[in-house]
DNA sequence: TATAAACAAGGTCATTTGACCATAATTTAC
DNA sequence: GTAAATTATGGTCAAATGACCTTGTTTATA
């Protein structure tokens, strides 16, 4: 059905022929356009996405216009504005492609019944909660402590495959600086 | 055997008098005198940990002595290093009281246990984490958008009952801004 | 209660950072 | 393939922020 996201499964978990089957026929698959959205500011968020190929961002945007990203998700990730999608309440962030998408799309109801129903899907779905939560708090850390250059360097060796896809101002938006700042350290290490 | 804790389970949980006795029975009690630690940056976290009175913050040190707070636990809120715990892998944070405290711990192969025993306790884990994602997106968005002084009122609205608890250079540091910065903007709110 | 330690606040100064603007290069879209 | 849009970079400047130091106050502890 979706052979990309069952090779996926196959790989990333120990589900059955017949689950993976049975996870992968609910989902609707959708094709993204660049800037296209899968969540706008003020909607709720009913769908998981798996991304099977392009690059999503999570973002909010300030009233100045100044927008800040939470999070980048490549193809073989998930997203969904978590608080909006467990609470059914408003979202304060978009979600939009990057890259032209295919994402494969499942709504709450379905994907809580695959969760009590395939617990080995429950299983990856706590890993992937569990590695978010590692990484924000490293996130968080690198944020408060280190130097504009430090978080740029930080995040090259943490995502390298995203560094050439990535224009320079979601860098910067990603990273809390401003573009200014970041064209003058990558001048700097030019120069070095 | 713990009765603070055995309230807290009971107005929070749906757990049974026979299931709170059996999870506050695998608690081991310890008193933490003001900065006192439960856990050292480089050991391993093998410790859940419950405030049932006083402060404590999980904070890091940089070399060149700098300190940076990722969270504080007060009364009645959970912490460890989830990293560290999870893997079993050595802490890059310390754990320490801020106030005299009185704590209780259980080993991670005995909560384990209980997890898996008690499902309503999982209940209770997994709504935790769930706070604990959701809070981490606003924090990280409020940390990469928001001034200092917008950066102060949050904090004052959303721990009003933390602000006489800690020392500014605490506050500052926990939302990576200089002491100098936040005594600035005490002092313009007072002469506005 | 006395002594030491921690803390808040203020002064000064250097510097990093961002805002604004213009330009050139690259990419996108039709 | 061409026009339009987006993007990266650099210049200039002002302002916010942090580093360092001192002082007075508060808090802890023995």
């Amino acid at each position: 059905m979706h052979p990309h996201f069952e090779t996926y499964l196959q790989t990333q978990t120990t589900l059955t022929a017949n689950e993976i089957s049975q996870v992968s026929s609910m989902a609707s698959f959708r094709i993204l356009k660049r800037n296209e959205s899968v969540l706008f500011a003020g909607d709720i968020c009913k769908h998981k996405t798996f991304v099977i190929s392009g690059l999503l961002r999570n973002y909010s945007t300030s009233v100045d216009g100044s927008e800040h990203i939470l999070r980048f998700s490549p193809e073989n990730s998930w997203t969904l504005d978590v608080e909006s999608y467990d609470k059914q309440a408003p979202s304060v962030i978009n979600i939009s492609a990057i890259e032209p998408s295919q994402v494969l799309m499942w709504n709450k109801t379905d994907f809580q019944n695959l969760l009590v129903n395939v617990p080995a899907l429950k299983q990856l779905a706590e890993q992937l909660i569990a590695n978010n939560t590692h990484y924000s708090s490293q996130r968080m850390l690198t944020t408060l402590s280190a130097s504009p250059e430090e978080k740029y360097e930080d995040f090259t060796r943490r995502f390298p495959n995203l560094l050439a896809r990535l224009p320079l101002r979601m860098i910067a938006a990603y990273l809390g600086i401003s573009l200014k700042t970041l064209t003058r350290i990558r001048h700097a290490q030019l120069t070095r």
